[in-house]
DNA sequence: GGCACTGTACCGTCTGGACGGTATTGACTG
DNA sequence: CAGTCAATACCGTCCAGACGGTACAGTGCC
């Protein structure tokens, strides 16, 4: 009681569970990564979070709830970082479509698997990846079909994600030398449609 | 007993059912692609194969055989699409990239489900997609990596994936006639490479 | 007779999820 | 200021059903 007290006055700030539900899904995406979507249990999550099952059914209250999350949240981290590349192309008044591919890879550095939540999401119920079709179906209707070049454009997108889901499945045919040429040459490609 | 013997007796060459292995992979994919990886069960394709589920077990000692078999149909459906343009091209002394490149078109036609093989193994026993990870190997290293630009050959080709990937997890955000504007686009990429 | 099944019955394990508990905190009340 | 109460954030167990797989007796066609 006493070290319990004192311990909680010490460490108020400091973050060992910064927040439950994302560290929820941080495991969930761990587990997709490492064993296959099929091995994405509840059970599985429980061991790999720390938490107890209770726990993570507090937070998520099925499953559904939980690959919706763990959809959402990518959906959303891609966003926040497309979305304001595209914001600062305009306000510079830049091309967008060399932007948006640039933060493409970016986002991926960090994020290798961030999108085992889609083949989570689509193994177990492929409704779920509605949100994920939508925010590319915008991004595709407001950047890549306005450009100079939307035949070109969409290529680009395609190969980004053909790069996205070749690592996806574990299929690494492509080295990580070719993968930065294919994206610097990307990049260069969407750059010289507006020159 | 009458009528399906006079039956048997007039279409014997007719095909009910062809081959029952294939017919069982049938079933299994369409199962993958209407119900998503993890809806994949035995169960599930007895129902829509028709069999008994001794039939199926039958051809298939366990799930492991099937889903190895759906990988194994489905790369020797496209090696032999691919070897075949490949040698067309070596014969008459053409660029073979292009050729590829069509014949990845050709193939994706009739085949639309083709890699819920993929999607369902990488699901559930991802060391299954090995056969899978090395024809591609084998196609980029014999292909694309000697062609005058090797990465643009890339990028062609991570585009096809893209494409693949998009209807294979129904992210249907490329419309037919992009389709088939970005198809004819990568063609026309590959053969100027040579020129 | 043997191949290619069908059909049924069964078994052990895994999985999702319901449920009942518990510790801590903070607000409200008398 | 003590006492009651409710909310939050979990823990751990239990269970029905799904699933993979086995076993085996029977059937019809070549």
């Amino acid at each position: 009681m006493c070290i319990a007290t004192t311990l909680s006055k010490l460490m108020p700030p400091t973050d060992p569970k910064p927040n439950p539900r994302s560290a929820i899904l941080d495991a969930a995406e761990t587990v997709v990564a490492r064993d296959g979507a099929s091995r994405l249990t509840i059970d599985a999550v429980v061991v790999e979070s720390g938490y107890s099952k209770g726990g993570v059914l507090y937070h998520y209250p099925n499953k559904t709830a939980l690959l919706a999350a763990m959809v959402d949240r990518m959906v959303e981290g891609i966003s926040v970082e497309i979305d304001g590349a595209r914001e600062q192309a305009e306000i510079r008044s830049e091309p967008i479509l060399p932007a948006i591919i640039a933060a493409m890879v970016q986002h991926r550095k960090p994020n290798t698997n961030v999108s085992s939540a889609l083949l989570a999401a689509s193994a177990e119920q492929p409704e779920l990846l509605d949100s994920a079709r939508d925010y590319i179906e915008k991004i595709v209707a407001d950047a890549v079909t306005p450009a100079p070049d939307p035949i070109l454009g969409l290529i680009a997108f395609l190969a980004m994600d053909g790069l996205h889901f070749s690592d996806l499945l574990g299929l690494h045919y492509v080295s990580d030398e070719q993968r930065e040429a294919v994206q610097s040459r990307l990049i260069n490609m969407m750059t010289e449609m507006y020159a």
